[in-house]
DNA sequence: AAAATACTTTACGTTTACGTAAACTTTATC
DNA sequence: GATAAAGTTTACGTAAACGTAAAGTATTTT
C-alpha cells in the first residue's frame, strides 16, 4: 500500500519541476490517467510513480511515445496473457541491450573527457609557469633599477 | 597522424547509418565543417571523428545545440587562452554531473528491469504449472475411459 | 552523346514536446 | 459579493531534427 494519497495537477508539476501544461500534455499522449472530480485532475500515487519515469526515461533519451509503449505493454503483462508476458520478456531485452550501449557511450565519454581534462591542466600550468618566470624577470628589473623617487 | 584519408557525404552516411541529408544539417548547424572540391563536400577525418561524436550524444540524449557548444569550446580551447581553459574544465566538470546522473538513471532502471523480469518468469511459471495440471487431468481421464473403438 | 550516378541548393512539410495566450469555471479569501 | 487563486479547454505558435520533392550541375559509364 504506496503513500495512497492523491496529488493535484500543481502538486506534481512543483515536485517535478515541469509545467502544468507538460503534465497535461502527457495525460493527452495517454501516459498518465488521472480521475476527475468535476472537471479537475486527481493524480493517483501510480500517476506520481509513472510521472517520475516519464522524466527519466526522458533523461536517457526515450520518447514519450517509446516510453507509452512500455507503460501499455505493462498493463497487457499485467493481464496475465502468455503471449503477452513473452512479448514483455522481449522488450526487457531489447531495453537492457540499449542500455549497454549507453553504459558503453558514457565510458567512452567519460575516458575522452579525463583525456581532454588533462589537457586543459597542462595547458594551465604551461600558462602558469610563464607567468611566473615573467614575474621573476621583472623582479629582476626592479632590483637593478630601483625605487625612482616620486615627486608632485 | 590519423587515417588521413578524406571522406564524401555518402561515404560517411554509410558509415554511420544516417541519411546525407543529415550530414549536410549538421554541416549547416555549424557542426561539421568540409572543404570543397567545387560545391562538392569533402570530409576530413577530424570531420569523421566529429559526426561519431554526434552521434554518440544523441545517443546519450544531447542536443546537436549542446554538442556545437562542446565543439565551439573545444575549439577555443586549442586556443590556450586561460580563460577558455577554465571555462572548459568548468564545463567538463558539469558533463561529469550529468553523466553521474544518467548512470544512476540507468542503474535505476537495470534494478526495475530485473524485477519486472522476475514477475513475468513467475507469472509464466505458474502457466506452465496450470497448464501440466491441466493435461495431467486430461490423461487421468483416458484411463477412465480408454481407448474409444474407431469405426467408420 | 546519352544515360546513369552522385552531388548540389532551395524550400516547403512533418513530428515531437511542449510554450503561450484567450476565455471560462470552481473554489478559497477578504 | 467581489476578487484572487487554481483549475480547465481550445487553439495557435515554435524549436529541433530531419524528410522529401524539385530542379540543377558534374562526372562516370555505356
Amino acid at each position: 500500500m504506496d503513500i495512497k494519497k492523491t496529488y493535484s495537477i500543481s502538486e506534481l508539476a512543483k515536485e517535478f519541476d515541469v509545467t502544468t501544461r507538460s503534465v497535461r500534455f502527457y495525460e493527452d499522449q495517454g501516459l498518465l490517467h488521472p480521475t476527475r472530480r468535476g472537471q479537475t485532475r486527481i493524480f493517483s500515487s501510480k500517476d506520481r510513480v509513472r510521472l517520475k519515469l516519464i522524466l527519466r526515461g526522458k533523461r536517457m533519451g526515450f520518447s514519450l511515445s517509446e516510453t507509452k509503449e512500455l507503460f501499455d505493454l505493462w498493463d497487457e503483462t499485467l493481464s496475465g496473457n502468455e503471449k503477452q508476458l513473452l512479448l514483455m520478456l522481449n522488450t526487457l531485452a531489447n531495453k537492457r541491450a540499449q542500455l549497454e550501449q549507453q553504459k558503453n557511450d558514457i565510458a567512452q565519454a567519460e575516458m575522452e573527457m579525463d583525456t581532454a581534462e588533462a589537457r586543459c591542466r597542462e595547458a594551465l600550468a604551461d600558462l602558469q609557469k610563464k607567468k611566473r618566470e615573467q614575474t621573476k624577470i621583472q623582479k629582476a628589473q626592479i632590483k637593478e633599477e630601483p625605487q625612482p623617487v616620486e615627486q608632485k
